[in-house]
DNA sequence: TAGTGGTCTAGACCACTGC
DNA sequence: CAGTGGTCTAGACCACTAA
């Protein structure tokens, strides 16, 4: 173990390398604090924030009075299949498909009814709106198989939502797009920015992780033929269960 | 301050609230543990906890015998423009290409002589590859501005990878993927599989993080028009430092 | 030198789980 | 009930920074 570093963190290092290792397998219990106490001689709470470090980089579970499980961690997979062969409409690559293909069930209700706000900055930046213009917002917490997945949250400027039928409760981006479409609106071209931040307490709570925990903040722009940013879309979702995919052609 | 939670995670959600409300500006340095610990009336332990949470994700930098200080922690874009009207040559969209277009320097020397190597079993899959069938391996770090920015660590299959031309010191990507269309195995397809968890120790020594922040690892699978998979590269970068962008079309 | 963050102990108590 | 993880103290000492 190398000296000169802290001994809890060295405990963390030891036991992430006998996860890593296979030493201790998913789903396995590591032994108790006390007992790694007297083995790596150091005092139960030392061990216990060892513990802590490997739990907040999703090796581990800490589980109240029964002990501290090693996680198999299967990771959601989320894709962008960003190739004209295997997508022709905007709305099919979307998330509540790709998931249904695997045979699971989403749901995903409206928080609260649409309503118009003045977006946060970063989204009213890329809707290229001044400050105090008005968005729709559509506030929406996605589930899979009964288990939380992700929160996204729409926002449409005034000029661009119109009438009300984009406040129906459960439109999917597939539905708003395609009504966009329809007022000539329909986004042709799509950004998405990835960002990794701590959860807040709000965003934790939901999604069952530790407050702090890593997540994912993507941000998506549509922008339609005449380069109007016509959406923005902010997701949430817990970066440590989760895997992004990207695929593109690319031909000379 | 909600009851029941830990004294110094409500510090820490304190303090977090205050930050993003703007009391302490980026630069700014946070009062004292001691004059923290008086404040909130706990002990500079537990307020050194609360700090370290914050240090975590990414908010504060705690600099040993100077204090404590609020990141400004401009993210470093790295862009994917999938988008045949931006891009016409596979290499171009390279990150080298795109920092550079900043006015940047980047350097990207190998860590070692390339070689032959049995690739990881994530790398092996995705490369269809039985065990023990032979890579060339290219192992590189990454600098912009003389600040360590990425590792990148390529795998082609010895049958791709040919004679030792494919090892040379100084190609980047679009130099090797040239040398593979030379052969007859030009990448025209990508997938990039996105994940986030805690930095090793010795990718955290190189990237100047904390061992255990979170990390983006992405690896990138090269495919040629005939379905073969011909390279696949393992990206390392620092989560929370880094801004991903993808960009695409999608015409009905 | 004084002030800062970082580590560690010995011991205490709590809340929760499962027998 | 015993065992588990989680919190907290009072105090100590260390390593580093800046004046």
């Amino acid at each position: 173990m190398e000296p000169g570093r802290a001994r809890y963190k060295r405990v963390a290092d030891d036991l992430r390398a006998a996860i890593r290792r296979g030493e201790y397998g998913p789903g396995d219990r590591l032994p108790s604090q006390p007992q790694l106490a007297e083995r790596y001689g150091l005092t139960q709470g030392m061990i216990g924030r060892a513990m802590a470090i490997l739990a907040a980089e999703g090796l581990i579970r800490l589980e109240f009075g029964r002990g501290a499980f090693v996680l198999e961690a299967p990771r959601v997979s989320r894709h962008r299949v960003i190739d004209r062969d295997y997508v022709s409409q905007p709305g099919s690559s979307s998330f509540a498909v790709e998931q249904e293909r695997g045979g699971h069930v989403t749901k995903a209700p409206l928080v609260r009814e649409p309503e118009a706000v003045v977006p946060p900055p970063e989204v009213a930046e890329r809707l290229g709106l001044g400050e105090s213009e008005l968005t729709l917002l559509r506030d929406r917490r996605m589930w899979v198989d009964d288990a939380p997945s992700q929160i996204a949250t729409s926002y449409i400027p005034m000029t661009y939502a119109g009438g009300a039928d984009l406040a129906l409760p459960d439109a999917g981006p597939s539905v708003i797009y395609g009504r966009l479409a329809e007022r000539g609106f329909g986004p042709v071209r799509f950004t998405e920015d990835i960002e990794v931040r701590g959860a807040t307490q709000d965003e934790a709570r939901f999604l069952r992780i530790a407050s702090g925990e890593p997540v994912f903040e993507i941000i998506r722009t549509a922008i339609d033929a005449e380069g109007r940013q016509v959406e923005v879309c902010v997701n949430i979702l817990p970066a440590l269960r989760t895997r992004l995919t990207y695929g593109w052609r690319q031909d000379r």
